[in-house]
DNA sequence: GTCGAGATTGACT
DNA sequence: GTCAATCTCGACT
């Protein structure tokens, strides 16, 4: 654990930018989440657009409103989490008001509070302990009750990180059964990042 | 009320 | 490579 971090969170306005945009300027910032337990944060290496109305892999696909989907309906910046199979995803909400996109946070590089983060979720080797959507909820101790938060207040907050210089961009993962969508270039990483997924 | 699917992961053949 | 875990929620009877 750091002692000298200090959580400076991106202002709301950072998230009122297009989504795809958003994705790529979100590699290097981080993501904490503070707990009973302590802080654990990570810097944000992978991330995946998804543009809603227009995109087939998108659970708001054609503007789709349900109560799982509701809150990406909401302002950008708030929280959308869901469980998929026996993993939480977490992903930051985009696009203004009504225009449902979101963007997945698919990996991290682990930052502060690892002690923390490997007790959450035992690993040998620190590489795998974030590198996945599902194994980086798992280390930070996100959960459904996290959904509907905004990443400008505490606990759950995205502050400013690093900058990157090279960025890699191709087709999102597990969307086989997409249609078109599944080929768009929607995913972004830090490219030779050891901790992104794959 | 019942059924099925899913933006994943880890264990196993 | 295959497969099951475990839970939310929409679609349907």
């Amino acid at each position: 654990m750091r002692h000298d971090f200090k959580l400076e969170p991106l202002p709301s306005s950072f998230y009122s930018q297009p989504t795809l945009e958003l994705a790529e300027a979100l590699l290097g910032h981080m993501l904490v989440n503070v707990t009973e337990a302590g802080t654990s944060s990570g810097i944000i290496v992978e991330t995946e657009a998804y543009l809603g109305e227009s995109d087939q892999a998108a659970h708001s696909y054609q503007k789709r409103r349900t109560k799982r989907t509701e809150i990406m309906f909401a302002s950008p910046g708030h929280a959308y989490i869901y469980q998929m199979h026996t993993h939480h995803l977490v992903n930051v909400v985009s696009g203004e008001a009504g225009n449902p996109q979101a963007i997945l946070i698919r990996a991290i590089e682990p930052y502060s509070g690892i002690d923390l983060m490997k007790q959450r979720r035992p690993v040998e080797k620190l590489t795998n302990l974030t590198n996945g959507p599902g194994k980086l909820t798992k280390a930070l101790g996100i959960t459904r009750a996290d959904y509907g938060r905004t990443f400008f207040e505490p606990p759950l907050l995205i502050t400013k990180g690093i900058e990157i210089k090279t960025i890699a961009r191709g087709k999102r993962i597990g969307i086989d059964n997409s249609g078109e969508a599944k080929d768009y270039p929607y995913r972004f990483w830090v490219k030779n990042n050891p901790y992104v997924s794959r």
